[in-house]
DNA sequence: ATCTAAACAGACAGGTCTGTCCGGTGGTGT
DNA sequence: ACACCACCGGACAGACCTGTCTGTTTAGAT
């Protein structure tokens, strides 16, 4: 299913808003980090093929290593994507008052419309050699990143230790993750929040 | 450009598994547990080839196949194995007054040893597509062991919602376990051990 | 000393993976 | 009309992986 090719009947039509949200109209290299994004997490890296990457998004060998060169790089560019956004929605969640005590109903809200295959640094780290620099270094980035924006809602909110309280909330937010890629049971969410209540209480 | 590129240094300066778990002695299928359940922790399940697993055990083709039958049935085993040293090494770490407030200490009492690559469940979860039933009928066998024994520890200790409690802590240590592995800080202890603390206070 | 069973070493087959390369094709700007 | 350019489809090379098979060696029991 040749899907870049355009179709003569939808090239002539002007393009509306619905057109512009389905995926085939992207670009090339847009539908293969979406693709890949999806089947790394879903699958595991290891056993998802170039292949068939290149086949769920339509795309050809050529654009895919004449833009991204590796798998390798593929994959540090779907981390650096897929991280990005998820920072975006968490924090959009967090928006409004008390935002510390929505942590985990942001949580939620992120894995509430998509289905969820596990966090995506996490797959990656867990699934390749343990002391990989330039993965724990963009893990480690992604975490800071969330840290400080949960940093300066503690200060904010006016808590004795914000950076400390930050780390515990983000130790809950770890753990909720892989409770529910582990046990596939989204009542976690509920344990994750009683946990959050209870460190809220005592900061 | 090869693909696989193995750094000929690199695989010269890793030590071997054999030297670091003293297991000379012990009979060659049990060495082959052992060393398959290093390498697949510590470099991951597919990374981690069936000849790298002979070496370094000093066994040979045919005793694996002639015992396990196929490499995803080693895996299964080394789960199962794996999981109940898990538990027995946990459930030690409790024995004692206020068990509960020690769950955090009898996890780290565990990693304190031997060098941490991260859950066997979480990691074997993390790099298989997603809906293995056999591989997450043996994670939630896991988690509902190490629940039992938590609930009862509850029980005696006289908590409100012990089943409840048990979930709760469970999360504790999911989330302090993954956040160890992806930053490698066993700092995280500290942050796992007041998450504990207000948990229980609240309870 | 001999017999037996387990384990070893290594070649081999069949398949899969990454990454390269070539010829063709359909839009786009001039 | 024509050239350019991005992309496609697919063949291909080299490497690696799992799993099978064939002899050879070794350890222990009789």
């Amino acid at each position: 299913m040749p899907v870049a090719q355009l179709d003569p009947e939808l090239g002539s039509m002007t393009c509306s808003v619905q057109d512009s949200l389905q995926i085939e109209h992207r670009l090339p290299h847009e539908r293969i980090l979406d693709v890949a994004r999806e089947l790394f997490c879903r699958d595991g890296i290891h056993a998802t093929g170039i292949d068939r990457i290149l086949t769920e998004a339509g795309a050809s060998k050529m654009t895919l290593y004449a833009r991204y060169g590796s798998k390798q790089a593929l994959l540090r560019e779907v981390l650096l994507h897929e991280g990005a956004a998820w920072r975006a929605l968490f924090a959009e969640g967090l928006v409004g008052a008390a935002p510390l005590e929505r942590v985990v109903s942001s949580l939620e809200a992120i894995y509430e419309q998509r289905p969820f295959y596990g966090c995506a640094f996490m797959n990656a780290v867990a699934e390749h050699a343990k002391g990989e620099a330039w993965l724990r270094e963009l893990a480690a980035g992604h975490h800071r990143e969330i840290l400080d924006g949960l940093t300066r809602h503690g200060v904010a909110g006016g808590y004795d230790d914000p950076a400390m309280l930050a780390r515990q909330l983000l130790l809950v937010v770890d753990g909720a993750i892989v409770a529910l890629m582990v046990s596939g049971d989204r009542a976690v969410f509920a344990i994750a929040e009683r946990n959050l209540r209870a460190i809220l209480l005592a900061a």
